[in-house]
RNA sequence: GGGCAGGUGGCGGAAUUGGUAGACGCGCUGGGUUUAGAACCCAGUGCUGACAAGGCGUGAGGGUUCGAAUCCCUCCCUGCCCACCA
């Protein structure tokens, strides 16, 4: 028979509710904290699925186990609720986002409820109830107090056949996900914030971060830093210049061309006589291409007419637009150099633009195969030739310097953040347009501008957000000068929540109005100070750049105004891998090979899935479902409850030093691997154990202290064998087992004997053993005398209380 | 094209200051138990020999070493991310 699991899962998880872990914190305040924290879900219709469970049990195995080494635990969840799933389901089902977000809510917190997971319920936060995003709305208002947002022209994805402005995820490879059509770009004025100010800091500090170095990698490239140089290249017969953009200044004397992008603001003033007409067509062709949502870059191009002058030589150089160069980039021009850069060497070719190699890998050694982008000696380069490119670049650096045509420059990749959508499921942006005092912040007195019930979520025809429509939420007097004005209908994305959620965990408190308790934030700077930095951070690797930057440039924000202490707010960071189908393909509803957790507590009990999810192999490795193999963690718990029967009537009170050997080194073995996240191994290093046990006995009291270490990977069966035992405390108010270092080392050790490298034969003998011993004793052996015979012996290898390697 | 991670039995995976390859689990084979099945128990299970001794084995090839899954070189493959960034 199985163990009675379902029984056992719901009279402890009902226990649990009742366990009030604020209460926990409070108690040890002055104690060592550790703060672990999940990437709260968005509540979807679908429910949890196994991934869910895989980050949710690995981090709960860490809050109890800490939390039975005396450690004060901070571990929360949320709900992360804003956002388009909701209000595509709204749109289709006819309902409001506000009626089923907390069904899914109820849903999810049931599921959770049923894997055993020890979360703080008390700071239970949802991103779309207004006592949170009064805060997110004030922290916006503070960005844009310190000019940190502003309004600018930025291109949203439209659908014409569907007339709607859609989501850049609902534009898959440039189609309209619902209808197939192709989509186009639409410019709409739109909120953004200066994340680029903060650039060099979201770099620099990376380098103190415990991350996954390939996270780190990602950001660093996203925000993409390029130290160079910034040319002025005069046009002839002009008064105006270019600014060029470069990080290969030595390359200067192979410039054959300069490109300037299609939205360059100088194209029009410089073009000349025939080819004005020209450049006009192909522009217009341009943009026209770019708002269809087709533009591919064929480097394809036009020339002006004009021509700069290069800024040492006073050679002239065409000057060309093409699709290549792009608009929103450094200075929107390049000096083209082909035989140097791939891309350069394309358009060349193309055009039959002039190549003029000016670098040389090895002196005298030309090359055949252009382009070359590597490092070596100039060459054709006049005074330049001959020297090393690095020394070049400082040379001409300052020749150009001298005449004031140069600066250094750096650009980033990274563009500012586009924080508005045209979407009702979001919190509002809490500014005013007044005809006459402009755009008007939103008086902190009257924050949160809350988001109105409506009937009509869909977005509308023009692109504009579905707020647009409801007259007596937009109508809203000026607060600076009283005369009627309009709300800002935008939204902020959903990304908005999720930057400072952490932090509300910390700081969400209770008040009391007419005798009903109201959740509350309250900005309490020592609590803050107390639990951040989020000690541990376990979350998909699909946030490694927009939620995991974003919340980054948030935080420092903050640290900026001095409202949190420290400039980082997620010390380590953890990226649990993807478990994929049995077919070893991603689940997916549309594959059919998504597998549901729920039917696996149905059949087998959550704690044989928590621990088959974390038996499955290393936490952060893409890992493939097996079915089946649930059924060893399953064996493995039916084997413990027995057991635990048997080992009732067991008298014993003094255990054999095999089992007190062993179970030392199983003590210190789970609670190190547990501390390294290997949680597999300290798994199949208790089932080692179970194993040894069988054909023996061990006293109460030390198969308790085993229970212990098994509770954290299945709560609920050590908690009720722990119960049958006639104890009656929570194992969460236990402390976790000690051992002893007398069973750990021993006294004898098995010597691996090695002919050749090749293990032959192996001995137990006494540690501490020196050579001349070690040896008599093997040479007497029959199997090493076999593998000897009359070989003569080279040397020996000795390793000290391991190994012994006779080389013949 | 660039960056990062990785490649070990039929499968998931263990083992790294270079020192017993394949722990643990799944699956499979044989046996027990059972009216039968499920469940459970016992034995076996990298490949190749014959049940032995032995030989071969960590993507391929080479190197360093007494000794390499682990270090070095060349190549192949897989996954993820980025990709006109001047």
């Amino acid at each position: 028979m199985f163990y009675p699991f379902k029984k056992i899962e719901k009279k402890w998880q009902k226990i649990w509710q009742k366990n009030n872990y604020s209460i926990w914190h409070s108690k040890y305040l002055l104690g060592k904290k550790i703060y672990i924290l999940d990437m709260f879900p968005y509540p979807s219709g679908e429910g949890l699925h196994v991934g869910h469970v895989e980050n949710f049990v690995a981090s709960d195995i860490l809050a109890r186990y800490y939390r039975m080494k005396g450690f004060n635990i901070l571990h929360p969840m949320g709900w992360d609720a804003f956002g388009l799933p909701a209000e595509n389901y709204a749109i289709k089902k006819n309902k409001n986002p506000k009626d089923f977000v907390p069904q899914n809510i109820e849903r999810y917190k049931k599921q959770i409820e049923s894997l055993g997971l020890s979360y703080d319920w008390q700071r239970e936060i949802n991103t779309t109830e207004p006592y949170y995003y009064y805060w997110t709305q004030w922290m916006f208002l503070k960005m844009f107090e310190r000019g940190l947002v502003y309004e600018k022209e930025a291109p949203i994805n439209f659908c014409p056949s569907c007339k709607t402005g859609l989501a850049n995820e609902e534009v898959v490879e440039g189609k309209c996900e619902r209808c197939g059509n192709y989509t186009e770009i639409k410019f709409l004025k739109q909120w953004h914030i200066k994340i680029t100010a903060y650039a060099e800091r979201l770099l620099e500090d990376l380098n103190n971060l415990d991350w996954p170095e390939n996270i780190k990698e990602m950001q660093r490239n996203w925000i993409g830093k390029s130290e160079g140089y910034e040319i002025d290249f005069k046009i002839k017969n002009s008064d105006q210049s270019i600014k060029v953009f470069t990080t290969r200044l030595e390359t200067i004397f192979g410039i054959t061309f300069i490109a300037l992008s299609p939205l360059h603001p100088l194209i029009l003033k410089i073009a000349k006589g025939d080819y004005y007409l020209n450049v006009e067509e192909y522009i217009n062709h341009y943009i026209k291409k770019l708002s269809k949502h087709q533009f591919e870059i064929d480097f394809n191009g036009i020339f002006t007419g004009a021509y700069a002058s290069h800024p040492i030589t006073g050679e002239s150089i065409p000057i060309w637009i093409s699709d290549y160069v792009l608009s929103d980039y450094a200075t929107g021009a390049i000096m083209g150099v082909p035989a140097h850069n791939k891309f350069d060497y394309k358009f060349a070719k193309k055009f039959m633009i002039k190549i003029i190699q000016v670098i040389t890998p090895q002196k005298n050694k030309i090359i055949e195969k252009l382009p070359y982008e590597g490092d070596g000696f100039l060459i054709n380069s006049f005074d330049y030739d001959d020297l090393k490119t690095e020394v070049a670049k400082e040379k001409i650096f300052q020749y150009l310097e001298s005449k004031n045509l140069i600066k250094k420059a750096v650009y980033y990749r990274l563009k500012d953040w586009v924080f508005s959508r045209q979407r009702y499921w979001g919190e509002p942006i809490p500014l005013i347009r007044c005809q006459k005092c402009g755009v008007v912040p939103v008086p902190e007195k009257d924050l949160p501008v809350t988001l109105p019930n409506v009937k009509n979520y869909k977005p509308t025809l023009t692109g504009e957000s579905p707020l647009k429509n409801i007259n007596w939420w937009v109508k809203v007097k000026c607060p600076k000068c009283s005369d009627w004005a309009e709300r800002e209908t935008q939204t902020m994305p959903q990304w908005a929540g999720s930057c400072w959620y952490y932090l509300a965990y910390i700081l969400k408190t209770f008040s009391k109005q007419k005798n009903k308790i109201y959740p509350k934030i309250i900005w309490d700077k020592n609590k803050l100070n107390y639990w951040l930095p989020v000690d541990i951070y376990i979350g998909g690797a699909e946030h490694a750049v927009l939620h995991l930057l974003y919340a980054r440039f948030w935080h420092k924000f903050l640290f900026d105004l001095n409202l949190v202490s420290i400039p980082e707010p997620f010390k380590k960071l953890v990226n649990q891998g993807i478990i994929l189908g049995t077919d070893g393909e991603k689940m997916s509803k549309s594959r059919g090979n998504v597998i549901n957790p729920d039917d696996l507590i149905n059949k087998y009990g959550a704690d044989s899935l928590r621990i088959y999810e974390m038996f499955m192999g290393p936490l952060i490795e893409t890992k493939k479902w097996d079915s089946s193999a649930i059924m060893g963690p399953f064996r493995f718990l039916n084997k413990i409850w027995l057991y635990s029967k048997k080992n009732k009537k067991n008298k014993k009170l003094k255990d054999s030093i095999e089992v007190l050997k062993s179970f030392n080194k199983l003590i210190k073995k789970v609670s190190q691997d547990i501390e390294n996240l290997k949680f597999n191994t300290a798994i199949s290093s208790m089932m080692e154990f179970v194993n040894f046990l069988s054909d023996k006995s061990i006293s109460k009291k030390n198969w308790l202290n085993f229970i212990k270490l098994l509770y954290p990977f299945a709560p609920h069966l050590a908690q009720e064998i722990w119960q049958s035992f006639g104890k009656k405390s929570l194992l969460e108010k236990e402390i976790w087992p000690d051992y002893d270092n007398r069973y750990i080392d021993e006294d004898n050790i098995i010597l691996i004997i090695q002919v050749n490298g090749k293990k032959r034969d192996e001995l137990v003998i006494k540690k501490n053993l020196n050579f001349e011993d070690v040896k008599k004793m093997i040479l007497a052996r029959e199997k090493v005398k076999k593998f000897i015979k009359d070989k003569k012996i080279k040397k020996f290898i000795f390793i000290q209380d391991k190994l012994i390697n006779i080389v013949i």
